[in-house]
DNA sequence: CTTGACTTCCTATCGTCGATAGGTATACTC
DNA sequence: GAGTATACCTATCGACGATAGGAAGTCAAG
C-alpha cells in the first residue's frame, strides 16, 4: 500500500490538477473548462495531461469523485442529534449547504449537465454511500417505504435545482427545507399511527 | 402581418428545420445536435443554416419557444375541472406528462442543460405564461404565498428531475405527484382555517 | 557510476465542431 | 427585362479534445 515516492508525486499532481480543474468550473462552468486552460494553469502543455487522465470524461470522472469524496467527509464529521427528525433535518440541511455552496460542483455531482458523462462505477459507488445514509436515518425516523424515501430525496433535490438556477446565493427555496420534511414525516407518522 | 411568399417559405423552412433538430436531439441528447448532422437532415450544408439562425444557440433559443408553445397549447386544449384542488392536479399531471414525454426537450425547457444558453426574453415570456397559470391556479387553490407556490412547483420540478434521470420511461416518482399535492394542499388549508 | 527502463513532459498534427468570407444561381420586385 | 434580395454553395478559420512520436529527467540493478 506504502505509495513509494513515483506514485506518491502522481498522486499529488493528480490531486493538483483536480483542485485547478475545479477553480477554473467554479470560473466558466463545469462544462466551460478548457483542457488547454486547465493545463497551463498547472504549468504544463494540454496534451501532458493526457498522462494524468486518458480523457477529458476521465477528469470529469476524478472530479466527481472528489466531490463526493468531500461531501462525505462533511457528513462524516456531523454529530447527529439523538432525534431522529432532528438528525434527518440536520443531514439533509448539511447537504443542501454544500450543494449550493458550489453551483459547478453541484452540476457534476448532482444535475447531469456534462453531454454524455456517466461517472465510473467506482466513483458512484461513493455517491451511492451518502444516499445510504439518507435511507437507514429515514428509517430511524419511521419512514420505511421506499416510496416515501423516494419523495424526501425528490422534494430536498427540487429544493436545491430551483435555488440553484433561479436565486443562486440566496434562500428563496432552501429555507423551506425544515418545513417540508416537517410535513412530510407527519404525514409518514398519520399514515402508521393508525389514521 | 400577411407574410408574402417569401416570408412563409422561409418560416416553414425554419420550422422544418427545428422539427429536424427535435428529432436529432431524442437521438442524441439536447446537446448532441450537430449542424452537420442537422444541416444533411434538411438537405443542406452545414453554413446555410446561418441563413435561418444566427448561431447554435439562436437555434435552441428556437427551439425552445418552440417546446414552450406546444406545452401552452396542450394546457389550452385542457378543460379544467372547477374543483380548484382536482384542477391543480391535471394542469400538474399534463405538465408532468409532457415534460417526461421527451428528456431531450426536458432537458432544454426545464433543465439548464446547454452550457451558456439562456433564452431570449421573448422566448422566456412563453414560458412564464404557464408558470403564471399555475400561479393563479393555485391561488384559486388557496395557496396565496409565493413561498407556497415556490415549494409546490419545486417538488414537481423534483419528481420530474428524479424520474427522468433515475427511471426514464417510468413511474417511480412521477406516481407520486397527486399525493403530493393533497399533502401539501391539505398543509396550506389548516394553516389558513385556524390552526 | 553506469546502463537500461520507466516517467514525465514536449512539439506537431489530426478530426470535429461552430462560425465566417465570399461567390453564384434562383426568385421576386419594379 | 434589369436590379435586388434570397438561398444556397465551397473554402476556410479558430477552438477544442485527442493521438503520435520523441526528448529529457528519474530511478533502480549491476
Amino acid at each position: 500500500m506504502t505509495a513509494g515516492r513515483v506514485a506518491e508525486r502522481r498522486e499529488a499532481k493528480v490531486a493538483s490538477i483536480v483542485d485547478a480543474a475545479w477553480k477554473l468550473a467554479a470560473e466558466h462552468g463545469i462544462a466551460g473548462i478548457s483542457l488547454y486552460a486547465l493545463a497551463r494553469a498547472v504549468g504544463m502543455r494540454q496534451p501532458s495531461l493526457y498522462e494524468y487522465f486518458d480523457s477529458k470524461h476521465a477528469l470529469y470522472d476524478a472530479m466527481f469523485a472528489d466531490g463526493n469524496r468531500k461531501l462525505f467527509e462533511r457528513i462524516e464529521a456531523l454529530s447527529l442529534p439523538r432525534d431522529p427528525r432532528a438528525a434527518v433535518k440536520k443531514y439533509m440541511r448539511t447537504f443542501l449547504d454544500f450543494a449550493l455552496e458550489d453551483p459547478a460542483r453541484c452540476e457534476l455531482l448532482f444535475e447531469r449537465h456534462i453531454p454524455g458523462f456517466t461517472p465510473s462505477p467506482e466513483s458512484y459507488a461513493l455517491a451511492e454511500e451518502v444516499l445510504g445514509r439518507v435511507g437507514t436515518l429515514l428509517n430511524e425516523a419511521g419512514v420505511t417505504s421506499q416510496g416515501d424515501i423516494d419523495c424526501i430525496v425528490a422534494m430536498v433535490g427540487g429544493l436545491m435545482a430551483a435555488q440553484l438556477s433561479n436565486d443562486p446565493g440566496g434562500t428563496r427555496w432552501s429555507r423551506h427545507l425544515n418545513r417540508l420534511i416537517d410535513l412530510y414525516l407527519d404525514d409518514v407518522n398519520t399514515r402508521s399511527t393508525g389514521r
